[in-house]
DNA sequence: ACTTATACTTGGACAAAGTACAAACAAGCC
DNA sequence: GGCTTGTTTGTACTTTGTCCAAGTATAAGT
């Protein structure tokens, strides 16, 4: 189980390195999205010293190598998560809370543009809108709740 | 021509400032996608010094009031163009170019995520890839290419 | 196992992008 | 004109991410 990260990783060209497996498994663990201070900071917390430089560079090599699946959903930093299925993101606007939406194709890229802009690699969709908890919230209350 | 803008601010309830009126001539003026920090560089060259502050203010309220087009094509910056249609957008991962794909719906939002994930506003796409001219330049040569 | 090429890490400095805050200001309304 | 309140402005600051050069360790070759 720890050397199955290695191998996906020596399948997609990539070295096996101390940092790439403590951040991946940092991801499993955590689940959900989280950024890569976020990931920083539960290595830090489970004793793993990792200079936060390594911690952004095994994020991109993992992501580019499609390991791990990075979103831009416009939170201000990139989100990160490990890559099961290719789907899509609800950010809320009020709590900032973000939710997978799963895609409505299956392969990537899911949509195409009507245009010929060149060659297409994939398309993310990012929804952005109230989440059901804080639609909820108004009714009640009017506090911002946490996720 | 100089008031419409102001006609438009005054509708979404916003003020008629002189900030606002400057950054949304600026966009207007530049066309195309453009940073916050490209806007204010413009105005500077064209001899109207706001902080950088207030250009962020501006853009952040005319973008809230949807007087003018926010996108966060994960290129770093966010950036704003003067909204026509609602459309989406084609990032070159090459070049870093950015080019509009028009919207497949004409109504905002254009997508609905198939599970209830609470009140949706909008649903942006970026596309990414490879764009035309990057394609084109392969075959020749290969440097990268400005926009 | 020993050697080697080079991908990768590490630390530190740096840059870019955006936010916080409080005092001064001015747009809109009477 | 005078008032109220949304905005502006300057400054400082945080957050997020990149660059670089020297050292390290992975994987391949022998
Ligand atoms: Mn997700
Ligand atoms: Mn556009
Ligand atoms: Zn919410
Ligand atoms: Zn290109």
């Amino acid at each position: 189980m720890a050397g199955e990260a290695g191998t996906r990783m020596r399948e997609a060209g990539l070295r096996v390195t101390r940092p790439r497996v403590a951040v991946i498994g940092a991801l499993e663990a955590m689940r959900g999205h989280h950024t890569a201070d976020e990931v920083h900071a539960h290595l830090a917390r489970n004793d793993v010293a990792l200079p936060r430089t390594s911690v952004y560079n095994s994020l991109t090599a993992l992501a580019d190598a499609g390991l791990v699946m990075r979103a831009d959903v416009g939170r201000g930093a990139i989100v990160y998560e490990v890559a099961e299925t290719w789907h899509h993101h609800f950010v809320c606007g009020r709590c900032g809370g973000v939710s997978d939406v799963p895609c409505l194709a299956g392969a990537r890229p899911c949509l195409t543009p009507g245009e010929d802009v060149g060659a297409v690699d994939e398309a993310q969709v990012v929804f952005r809108g109230t989440c059901r908890r804080c639609l909820d919230a108004d009714g009640g209350g009017d506090t911002a709740h946490e996720h």
